[in-house]
RNA sequence: GGGCCAUUAGCUCAGGUGGUUAGAGCGCAGUCCUGAUAAGACUGAGGUCCCUGGUUCGAAUCCAGGAUGGCCCA
């Protein structure tokens, strides 16, 4: 009876997977590996919730592997670590799916088709590829809970946003106020920056007018002009030749918004006279807007220019039904008759460029967003005289189109003298992606959260986070919230948590509502609020407190980056219920998203930390401790993957060849999370064979020779004392490694955690294996056997647990052969097992470094072999080492054993790199003396031909310094090369060197061909199809050498291939039936060789 | 236009705090080894460490400027 399940050495790694998955499955593993951890050690994770209304992609995969990863490993560290899951299922993606899919073209489209339905409609989209997100989350081994996931459109999500917006709103944290953003006058609706991005038109023909603001008699007087500039334009010019600024536009239907002239502070500008006038403008672009002979009559810098006064194009009054607003303390205000002309007048802007134009930039705060944010900074006015449809309220072109408008407005200022030139310009602009429509800038009414107010809170929490990787903490994130302006959080949609703001027809009065409750009282209903959404929602009116008037819901949704952010409160329906969960989990100790959510989840989460903890709602400013910020996976080329650009690779295409594990390792190892990384499928196949079946074949290894030896996983281990040398230094390896990975690990850098346990692997494969392989196959010694396999059975049960977070399938298959069960008190999943203590004890250094040396030497010595054309199954008389200190010189005395092993020669010795056998040559290095001797390299060339070379290479060596012949030399100055005398063969390396004996004695050549045939003997059993238990009968053919070699190490040979005889078939005797039988040529030798099974 | 990141062999990537001759894996060529291994070892070809300056005895590494690519924001 077998204690271990036999393994083949070749294993589908998807259909195991697919196994581990089944028994997961079965035996409630996720569940059990978060109810089994005591409940008041949590270690808090959050799911940034994905939005299941497209297909999951590869660039999905990476970022639920990495989320998958830590609290795997914290769970093994005796954490309770509960993983709800989450969906994003609001927004405007969601809405243009519908949109597309029902060929609505519009929000009047919408409107007309109705929203209840269309929001019916966006609610069943947003599930629509749910199966193949939970089919891809399992299939990649991430476990969270999707039972039991939050949902941004829920019931009591939306009640937990309505209860933080009145928190805020009762705060004095949110505000009304002006935003610009791109709109389309036919859809009636602003376009996202994706949207934007859609509709570039290049090409695009628009009018270029440069326009005369004329200047008025006196500054203002609250910031005047510098007096420079008043002396140079008024009493300079007792004449009074009329003075104009020049400005540029490529909107002239903007012009009757305008209230300010900006200049840049820095640039020089300068005063141009011309027969009948005066112009200001920059001067660099005298030459190309008036003229190269044009006459400068004076100069200053931009700052002289600020708080000039000027006419404006147009008086705001001229405008019916417009109001004139302006900023006060940052926020649009109905502007006071008086304040209207102190308004307008030229101030300074960074923004502006003196590369075209002509330096001096009309600004019009209703119509651009540069204009808007330079209009609250300065306190200008704000002029809207355009509605939403993009035609003029009031003024001579009322009800016009304003891009129609632009030649009636060019023409009316020619005829007032103020046009200075008008052309037409190329260039690119936005246009509706809908429907094609020209697009605006308009300033809108919008909800803002007032994050200024919290800036320096927000900059001091973010120094308590730790980013990985860690430049984003200063870097993209710390600058974002340095540069912090109050979020702008209204969107006029329809698929969104309802902004629950109440207006007063009558006195404008708002009333924040904070939940179902208190609507209900307000509003009277006697039903519950089924549905928050619109448009139940904005039937819900009540009479104002103040006025009595009627109260009605403003009709914008809240931006759906605000529900994410909500998501720690939201997901437990805080305050409403679950007050004590919450705070068990919050903040989270980790999260783990794409660096594209630096401005998206990772800021609204900080945000809405920092306000709730402002409103002392929640105890902690930060909603994360530890966030692992990934680059994007780019394709083979290094381009963004996209839809469009066809470059997208399915996850399932990987998935089905090589394996959930391979992937992940790939993953893990390839870069550091947060790097960019291009990614192939090839690439995940090489790490599959490189790293999981080079581990996979050791543990078939084991479990092979195991098996044989009725190894007792939960017998004694042995002491130190009956550990080989081999045994020590492969546990002091092993267990350094356990602390290198779990120091990476409690670092949050996972790259640095997985390597060096694909070097381990390797070191246990390809070095503790390999030497030892005779100790688990023929020894005598079953004590030694038994050590060996102990060591190795650590080695991979430890391997196993610290690969249990990378790469679960793997780690839980093989677990669950090697461990569950069979060690005593052993869970049934390696998920279940805690993760690997460091044993002291068992970390070497020294052995280490000295097993790394003996490494180095036996590199060396196949080196040197290969030069003599040595193959390694010749055995040789004898190989020197030479160390490079004393320290080294005593280990390889004392590890000689089993270099000469590795290199299959007779005898090592220990020499001294002045052996006679050894002889060096110096070159020297000309590129590194030409620069530092300069004419002299030719004397520095003759001293080193001179030089003892091999007394140079000694204190080389040593790092003693080379005086030649008065040359003060470093060993870099010098190549040195080494060769060996006649009959031996070097190598040399960084000053060591490796000698080896090519001399080849006929017992040598026996032991050689003796070797050969043991070998074919072998391949033999193997095409014979032979259980490496099997014994045989061997019958041969060959000459006298052959025939002496067989007489000499017959039991040699026989012994190692399981032969109970050897016959020779000499004399032409039949070769028996039906045995498997090969002749080959070996050293020069025919032979021919049959065996049976015995 | 601004910010962040990256740029090292044909490909994917390592290279704390500046220090001898810049490395690994894959791929290629050759040789070898092998009863765990579709593995492995050795050798070779393959390098303007993106470029230009600067600091330094010394720069892949530090500084400045620039180029290219990616991301974010205008």
């Amino acid at each position: 009876m077998t204690v271990f399940d036999p393994i083949p050495s070749r294993v589908s790694f998807p259909a195991l997977e697919h196994d581990v998955l089944a028994f997961w499955r079965d035996h409630d593993v996720f569940r059990r590996s978060v109810d089994e951890r005591p409940e008041d050690r949590v270690f808090s994770f959050y799911e940034g919730p994905p939005t299941a209304n497209g297909n999951p992609g590869i660039h999905h995969v990476l970022a639920r592997v990495f989320k998958d990863l830590i609290p795997r490993y914290k769970t093994m560290r005796g954490y309770r670590v509960p993983r709800k899951g989450g969906w994003d299922t609001h927004g405007l993606p969601v809405e243009l799916e519908v949109e597309k899919q029902l060929g609505l073209r519009s929000k009047p489209d919408i409107e007309v088709y109705g929203i209840e339905e269309f929001n019916r409609k966006c609610r069943e989209s947003v599930f629509r590829y749910v199966e193949q997100w939970e089919r891809m989350t399992e299939r990649i081994g991430f476990w969270v809970d999707l039972d039991d996931a939050y949902v941004t459109y829920s019931r009591d999500y939306v009640e937990t946003c309505w209860w933080i917006f009145k928190r805020l709103w009762d705060s004095d944290l949110m505000f009304r106020d002006y935003r610009v953003t791109p709109h389309c006058p036919r859809c009636g609706t602003s376009l996202s920056s994706h949207e934007i991005a859609l509709g570039y038109k290049e090409d695009t023909p628009d009018p270029s007018v440069t326009v005369r603001f004329r200047l008025l008699p006196e500054t203002n007087p609250e910031a005047p002009a510098a007096p420079v500039v008043e002396a140079v334009l008024r009493t300079a010019a007792p004449d009074a030749k009329p003075t104009a600024l020049l400005a540029w536009t490529t909107t002239p239907w903007t012009l009757p918004g305008n209230v300010a002239l900006a200049v840049s502070p820095d640039a020089d500008y300068v005063v141009v006279a011309r027969e009948d006038e005066q112009l200001i403008l920059a001067k660099d672009r005298v030459a190309a807007v008036v003229g190269e002979d044009a006459e400068v009559v004076a100069a200053f810098k931009g700052t002289d220019l600020v708080g000039l006064r000027y006419e404006p194009l147009y008086e705001s009054r001229e405008w019916d039904g417009v109001e004139a607003l302006v900023f006060l303390e940052g926020r649009a205000q109905r502007a006071e008759a008086a304040s209207e002309p102190r308004a307008r007048r030229v101030v300074a802007a960074e923004f502006v460029a003196t590369d075209d134009g002509t330096g001096i930039v009309h600004i019009a705060p209703a119509f651009g967003e540069d204009d808007y944010a330079l209009g609250r900074s300065e306190g200008l006015l704000l002029l809207q005289p355009v509605n939403l449809a993009g035609e003029f309220v009031g003024g001579p072109w009322v009800g016009e189109f304003v891009k129609q408008a632009d030649r009636a407005i060019i023409r009316d200022l020619r005829d007032r003298g103020l046009l200075w030139r008008d052309d037409q310009i190329r260039h690119t602009y936005p246009f509706c992606w809908r429907c094609d429509t020209p697009v605006l800038y308009y300033a809108k009414p919008s909800w803002y959260i007032r994050t200024t107010a919290v800036r320096d809170r927000l900059i001091e929490g973010n120094q308590r986070i730790h980013w990985v990787p860690g430049h984003v903490r200063d870097g993209r994130f710390g600058e974002w919230l340095e540069g912090n302006i109050d979020w702008a959080v209204s969107r006029e949609r329809y698929w969104g948590t309802p902004l629950p703001f109440w207006v007063c027809e009558g006195c404008a009065r708002v009333d924040c509502i904070g939940s179902y409750a208190e609507l209900r009282d307000r509003s009277g209903a006697d039903q519950e609020i089924e549905d928050p959404h619109r448009p139940y929602i904005d039937a819900v009116t009540f009479a104002c407190h103040d006025c009595g008037a009627t109260m009605r819901r403003i009709p914008e949704v809240a931006d759906a980056w605000f529900d994410s952010g909500a998501m720690p409160y939201a997901q437990w329906h805080v305050p409403f219920e679950r007050a004590v969960t919450f705070e068990q989990r919050f903040p989270a100790d980790f999260i783990c998203e794409a660096v594209d959510q630096t401005r998206g989840w990772f800021y609204t989460l900080h945000a809405l930390a920092t306000l709730l903890n402002r409103t002392e709602d929640v105890p902690e400013s930060i909603a994360y401790r530890n966030v692992i910020c990934l680059g994007h996976i780019l394709d083979g080329q290094g381009q963004k993957m996209s839809k469009s650009r066809g470059n997208v690779v399915d996850p399932w295409t990987v998935l089905d060849e090589h394996g959930a594990d391979a992937l992940r390792w790939y993953l893990y190892t390839a870069s550091p999370p947060g790097n960019s990384r291009r990614f192939s499928t090839d690439l995940v196949g090489e790490t599959a064979r490189r790293f999981i079946s080079t581990l996979w074949n050791t543990y078939s290894f084991f479990v092979t020779y195991a098996n044989i030896a009725d190894f007792d996983p939960a017998s004694a281990p042995p002491g130190d004392a009956e550990r080989s040398e081999l045994d020590r230094w492969v546990r002091s390896e092993l267990h350094q490694t356990v602390r290198r990975v779990t120091d990476a690990l409690e670092v949050y850098e996972p790259a640095d955690a997985a390597r060096p346990i694909g070097e381990f692997v390797e070191q246990l494969s390809n070095w503790y294996v390999r030497r030892s392989r005779r100790r688990f196959w023929k020894s005598d010694d079953s004590a030694d056997t038994q050590a060996a396999l102990h060591t190795l059975y650590e080695c991979l049960t430890t391997v196993t647990r610290l690969l249990a977070p990378f790469t679960p399938f793997l780690a839980d298959a093989m677990y669950r052969n090697l461990v569950a069960g069979k060690a005593a008190g052993s869970p049934d999943s390696v998920h279940l097992a805690t993760w690997p203590e460091v044993d002291e004890a068992a970390i070497d250094e020294r052995l280490s470094s000295e097993v790394a040396l003996v490494q180095r030497m036996v590199s060396l010595g196949r080196a040197a072999r290969q030069q003599a054309n040595a193959k390694v199954r010749q055995p040789l008389a004898e190989a020197v080492l030479v160390p490079r200190n004393e320290a080294e010189r005593e280990a390889l005395a004392r590890l000689a054993g089993q270099v000469a092993d590795e290199l299959n020669v007779k005898r090592v010795t220990v020499g001294a790199g002045t052996d006679a056998r050894l002889r060096y040559s110096l070159r020297p290095n000309l590129p590194v003396l030409g620069p530092k001797f300069g004419r002299e390299v030719g004397k520095v060339r003759e001293a080193l031909a001179h030089a003892d070379a091999t007394d140079v290479a000694d204190r080389m060596r040593s790092g003693q310094p080379l005086g030649i012949e008065g040359f003060d030399l470093v060993s870099s100055d010098v190549l040195v090369s080494v060769e060996a005398t006649e009959g031996w063969s070097a190598a040399e390396e960084s000053g060591y060197v490796a000698l080896v004996d090519t001399r080849i004695t006929p017992d040598l050549a026996g032991e050689g061909l003796m070797r050969e045939l043991v070998r074919r003997l072998q391949d033999l059993r193997r095409e014979a199809g032979l259980e490496v238990t099997d014994r045989i009968r061997v019958t041969w053919r060959g000459d006298s050498e052959v025939g002496k070699v067989m007489a000499d190490h017959g039991p040699t040979i026989a012994d190692e291939v399981l032969a109970l005889s050897l016959d020779a078939g000499d004399g032409g005797a039949p070769l028996p039936p039906g045995a498997t039988t090969t002749t080959v040529t070996v050293d020069g030798h025919e032979v021919t060789l049959a065996l049976m099974k015995a």
